[in-house]
DNA sequence: GTCGACATGTAAATTGTTACATGATTTA
DNA sequence: TAAATCATGTAACAATTTACATGTCGAC
């Protein structure tokens, strides 16, 4: 019954490798000094991440002849693993807690799923985030007596917030539709 | 060498029986059927909370004389911790990776903070939010031509997403101002 | 009288953080 | 040759998730 769900940072390794074949110094340097800062860089949480990646077979160590140092290179096993978690059918509850991990995904498809699913993505991403947002507005709305302004003020920002989120979604949509 | 560091689900419990006595059931309750449902409900993460906070005597039990039930609610030392934290400077790190916990620090401030540390508070975190975005969109700019299309533009929605942030901040700061 | 909601917990497993530890290689 | 960076790990601790466990109370 064990779970060997690989975990976010899992998946942001492994997509990272999957672009280019990478030691564990590289990896923890990319979350330190790149835009993926997000993510954790302790050798704490990378290298325990890489023995999960290695144990399922996603994940491979090999010398690399130039350079005479090991890095990690993806598997076939692992291709269809990053594949799978893109192509997981969104739910309300990652527009509501994992809008990152939705990012991540995004983020790594180039190269892995073809416009069509891509696009398919967006749709499926616009609808809960509409629908997100209309929850929480006519949260707002029932409260409104009760919540005090700053509360009422946080929410207003995840309004706001998840509209962004929306217009750029609409906007990524458009641009590859060309 | 213990650290007895609040959590930040320590702080979310913290600011709600600051507002109203509540159970442990009705924090559950909270977390579960309100906006503040980005936190925890499980009872696994509840309860150990709340002993933390009664270790730490932020919070103490008493019984409701109405309803014959046990609540928990806020102790000096509890209004205390809850106004230090508020307080406490931000950082340019809070801003790429705690924009959550900025968020539940304001919505709490009702009634604690006075209308100049609401004010400081967010003019600190325009210039944080302002900084962050010039550093994404450097980033951005200098790796152009590395970076993969769908990359580029999951930085494009980090950097839509805290422009959302930050006129909402300014649209706040105004509000506050009459 | 039974079903669902109220109500409070514990245990195991997982994950990540912080700090420690070690050694090689490069560069000033 | 000393300092910085490269490079890989472990250990102790802290926090959370999931599942289990138990019992009360009110409504139908």
């Amino acid at each position: 019954m064990k779970s060997n769900n690989p975990t976010l940072l899992d998946f942001a390794i492994l997509g990272l490798v999957k672009k280019e074949n990478l030691s564990g110094y590289q990896i923890r340097k990319v979350f330190e000094e790149t835009a993926m800062g997000n993510y954790s860089s302790s050798p704490g949480s990378i290298y325990p991440s890489l023995k999960r990646l290695q144990k399922l077979s996603l994940v491979e160590q090999k010398l690399n002849e130039d350079t005479r140092k090991s890095q990690f290179s993806i598997t076939e096993n692992g291709l269809a693993a990053l594949k799978d978690w893109m192509l997981r059918p969104i739910e309300l509850s990652d527009v509501q807690k994992n809008l990152d991990e939705l990012l991540l995904r995004f983020a790594f498809m180039d190269g892995l799923l073809d416009e069509k699913d891509v696009m398919h993505f967006l749709e499926s991403l616009n609808i809960h985030l509409i629908s997100h947002i209309q929850n929480l507005q006519e949260f707002l709305q029932q409260t409104e007596d009760q919540t005090p302004l700053h509360g009422r003020l946080a929410i207003d920002h995840g309004i706001r917030s998840l509209n962004a989120t929306l217009s750029w979604s609409k906007n990524v949509l458009h641009l590859i539709q060309k």
